[in-house]
RNA sequence: UCCUAAGUAGCUCAGCUGGUUAGAGCAUCUGACUGUUAAUCAGAGGGUCCCUGGUUCGAGUCCAGGCUUGGGAGCCA
């Protein structure tokens, strides 16, 4: 008998019916009720024995973890809890799970355990539903950007150019440790190397993606990026997988209309499709807030904050108006930041970025308009203003409790001011001459962004810790599994 | 990397100013019960008290160094 999903089940009304589920046995009550999970849903369904004229040999095996193959009638249940359940005519272990040695009992774990465990942890319903929320975003993100018209574009996982200025990078060969080839200075001598020059694991597409930009209008990437910082905190990982489009003829206006509705797009998405999931994470969540103290609860819960999110447009500001707000801001004032705000021109701290989101503005905050010192090359120099104060058409979008989720720019496209600045910022210009290309012919204006994957997981599932929404975390000192 | 807290049974944790044989709940095992919802009841087994060194008559407890983990900060998405 072919096998039927629990997930198609759960709502039936066509009782009667002889089925056969495969799953996990989540627990076994009262020796005579087995709930299994099959992971189609994150919900149990129950099945009942009859014990009396079933072996305790087969009984005994029925345990926490291990996988059984039901077949039998759909009825309606007798029970509260639930209400279809499945009366049991033959019942199969396809395999043991010693109880002994299994890990996962029928009860609330740590997320710090499941961590060490996490090649088990997507069998809890937590991880389930977080697993299954990730998936419906990466594939509304794919929607979105494909009923728009744009193009999917893989740019490499391997480069080859240390000029992307996204942090420290991982180095990527095949030279033998104990035989490193040398220059006659005593350097490494990288063309010895697989390909013949120095190479490492890319930080970010965006340079591959203008070039694509500049020829199909409206490209995006979705892929692995990774970092070699040693980070250690709950929004950071050495290995992520991020979202940068890259549009042609396009301002910062237009690229914080299209982060905004890209975020409310995907948002609505998960909201339509995983409410059972989001039901879920949003009770556990109360649960968990109830051991906090009152004044470090989150005002709502987390489908209303989803709810809230779409239904408000993010709040603009320039750097010059964020920096106002927060000279005269209480914590400011009372010197209660650990650094306080006094010039223009210092970059926020998260406690700043923090404020502005959640005590000031109570919603998403998009800040634009950065000083120039603060940030990359590639992004468009304003005129300067009246006091000289000079400015570059940056974008980072900011997120309650989560900070930094998109950042982004309008890219400099005029060649002279481009590569004034790369001169400035001690960028390798002649190597970089394959991207310079893009501004020598048919240059126009562009820009884009780049939206953290697990960032928005973590937004979207209300958890804490980036760890818990990638199935197996790269941080430094963990790279198990 | 910096600041900070922690590490005791499979899991979650208690263990006071250093003092006999280190405890609890859950899990596991044995038995009972049988429409349960993290089933219930009774009993049993289960410990490198993170590691190394030190102080002391005596260290889970105090000191030094190290390791690991959580939280915060920096870097950023």
């Amino acid at each position: 008998m072919k096998r039927t999903k629990i997930k198609d089940i759960l709502n039936t009304t066509d009782f009667g019916q002889e089925i056969n589920i495969q799953g996990w046995v989540r627990t076994f009550r009262n020796n005579q009720f087995i709930a299994i999970n099959d992971g189609s849903s994150i919900n149990n369904v129950q099945v009942v024995v009859d014990f009396l004229n079933t072996d305790d040999a087969l009984l005994k095996r029925v345990t926490t973890g291990a996988a059984v193959s039901v077949t039998g009638t759909l009825v309606e249940s007798l029970g509260k809890g639930q209400r279809v359940e499945l009366k049991v005519k033959t019942l199969e272990i396809l395999g043991d799970s010693d109880p002994e040695k299994y890990p996962l009992q029928p009860k609330k774990h740590s997320l710090e355990f499941l961590r060490e465990i996490a090649h088990l942890r997507f069998r809890t319903t937590t991880f389930n539903a977080v697993f299954k929320i990730r998936h419906a975003l990466a594939f509304a993100i794919h929607k979105f950007f494909n009923d728009k018209g744009f193009v999917y574009m893989h740019t490499p996982i391997i480069t080859g150019s240390d000029a992307e200025g996204a942090g420290e990078m991982f180095r990527v060969s095949t030279i033998d440790f104990d035989k490193v080839p040398r220059n006659d200075d005593g350097t490494v001598n990288y063309k010895e190397d697989f390909f013949g020059k120095s190479t490492n694991l890319t930080v970010s597409g965006q340079l591959e993606g203008e070039l694509a930009a500049m020829a199909f209008g409206e490209i995006y990437t979705f892929g692995p990026t990774f970092r070699a910082e040693n980070s250690n905190t709950t929004r950071h990982l050495a290995e992520f997988w991020m979202i940068e489009p890259e549009m042609a003829f396009c301002n910062l206006q237009d690229n914080m209309d299209m982060a905004e509705e890209l975020l409310k797009y995907v948002v609505r998405y998960a909201l339509d499709h995983c409410g059972d999931e989001l039901e879920f994470l949003s009770t556990r969540l109360l649960e968990e807030e109830k051991q906090k103290p009152a004044n470090d609860r989150s005002e709502l819960d987390l489908v209303t904050k989803l709810n809230f999110c779409l239904d408000n447009d993010f709040v603009r500001i320039t750097y010059t108006e964020a920096i106002e707000i927060l000279k005269n801001s209480k914590p400011n004032q009372k010197k209660q930041f650990k650094y306080l705000i006094d010039e223009w021109g210092a970059d926020l701290q998260s406690e700043h970025e923090r404020f502005l989101v959640e005590k000031h503005f109570k919603k998403p905050v998009i800040l634009t308009d950065y000083p120039a010192d603060i940030k990359s090359f590639y992004m468009r120099q304003n005129e300067p203003d009246e006091t000289g104060r000079r400015t570059v058409a940056a974008m980072d979008i900011l997120f309650p409790g989560i900070g930094e989720i998109v950042g982004g720019s309008q890219r400099e496209e005029r060649l002279d001011k481009l590569e004034q600045r790369m001169y400035e910022m001690h960028i390798p210009v002649e190597e970089m001459s394959w991207f310079l290309d893009t501004r020598r012919f048919g240059s126009a204006p562009h820009a884009g962004f780049g939206l953290g994957f697990e960032r928005l997981v973590l937004f979207v599932t209300g958890m804490t810790n980036i760890r818990d929404v990638i199935a197996f975390p790269r941080t430094p000192n963990n790279a198990e599994f």
